[in-house]
DNA sequence: ATGATATGTCAATATGACTGACATAAATAT
DNA sequence: ATATTTATGTCAGTCATATTGACATATCAT
């Protein structure tokens, strides 16, 4: 594997100035997340799942009782791209549904025992990593990233989306 | 569409503390980075490409003459895979090839004026939305951001990573 | 000359996403 | 009461992105 450290050495210098600094938080974004994601990916890949059975487990876990229309519009996805994910989870029972009380048309999510076990075998990396970067950045880098993250997300759900994360 | 703010009147609390704080650290930056992802996406979309055509793009603009195997590793992704894409991109004249000096088995890659030109499109909106967050945040917020951003690279990579996107 | 490296390419496969169409049951509106 | 809308599920077909394994070529390094 070559290193990625010969693009110091080799490569002419980039633009300077705002533009490369916007660049710079693009890459570092990027790079973050790359890395972010493949905790849970290197163990759902052991166990034949993908990214999207984790981030089923993950909003069902969170949000226990979620329905299905409002995982939709947390993953942003077609009913039919869940509706092939959803139904693995259903079958192989990390998931089950219950029929909504006031509305029975509706079929709330919950995790079984097995399903609650397994998210947390997939989270627990991803938490310590995050623990860990927010334990060495501090506490005043931390309100900044939350600061920052907070206003890369749509201004049209970012109320909304707010207050669900932070609902309790 | 059910307004997912629904969550917040509807759903039980979750866990609170710790836990709960890295949790919401988490799901936000899954929402920043969907929200961010997003931009390009329309309009590859609509061009009939995917993400991979952008993140090869950007490299290339960002590290013109890099080479296919520091592609790979920043991408984390095979050399099958890159080459699906990066053959497109060649045949549609968005980059090109050459010889490296020193190694002439190396293809260094360039972007073309064609493909300079569909990198800022696409760059453009997701480089708003990075700066109004930013200026919305203040420069503090910044700081932090990207001082977490750092702290949660792998830690084996994370100088190098860091050296390659801060040169010059 | 030999072996290692950089790149490219073939075949087969899996996952996650899409669109469009249609079906059912339950809630709601007239 | 009937009609419409809503919540959910499902079928068929397609596409983009990724994988592994194998192999070929050109070039570099010893």
């Amino acid at each position: 594997m070559t290193d990625i450290n010969i693009l110091t050495a080799e490569l002419p210098p980039p633009a300077s100035g705002e533009q490369d600094r916007i660049r710079q938080a693009i890459e570092l974004l990027f790079f973050a997340y790359r890395d972010f994601t493949s905790d849970p990916d290197l163990i759902l890949a052991r166990s034949g799942y993908g990214r999207a059975h984790h981030r089923i487990m993950h909003f069902v876990g969170a949000y226990p009782g979620i329905n299905v229309a409002q995982l939709l519009a947390i993953l942003n996805i077609t009913k039919q791209s869940l509706g092939r994910v959803l139904k693995q989870l259903l079958r192989q029972g990390f998931v089950e549904q219950r029929p909504g009380k006031r509305d029975r048309r509706q079929r709330l999510l919950f995790l079984t025992d097995k399903g609650r076990e397994f998210e947390q075998r997939l989270s627990a990396p991803q938490q310590v990593r995050v623990r860990r970067a927010f334990a060495t950045a501090g506490p005043e880098a931390v309100a900044g990233y939350l600061r920052v993250l907070e206003n890369l997300i749509n201004e049209s759900e970012r109320k909304f989306i707010l207050d669900a994360i932070k609902r309790g």
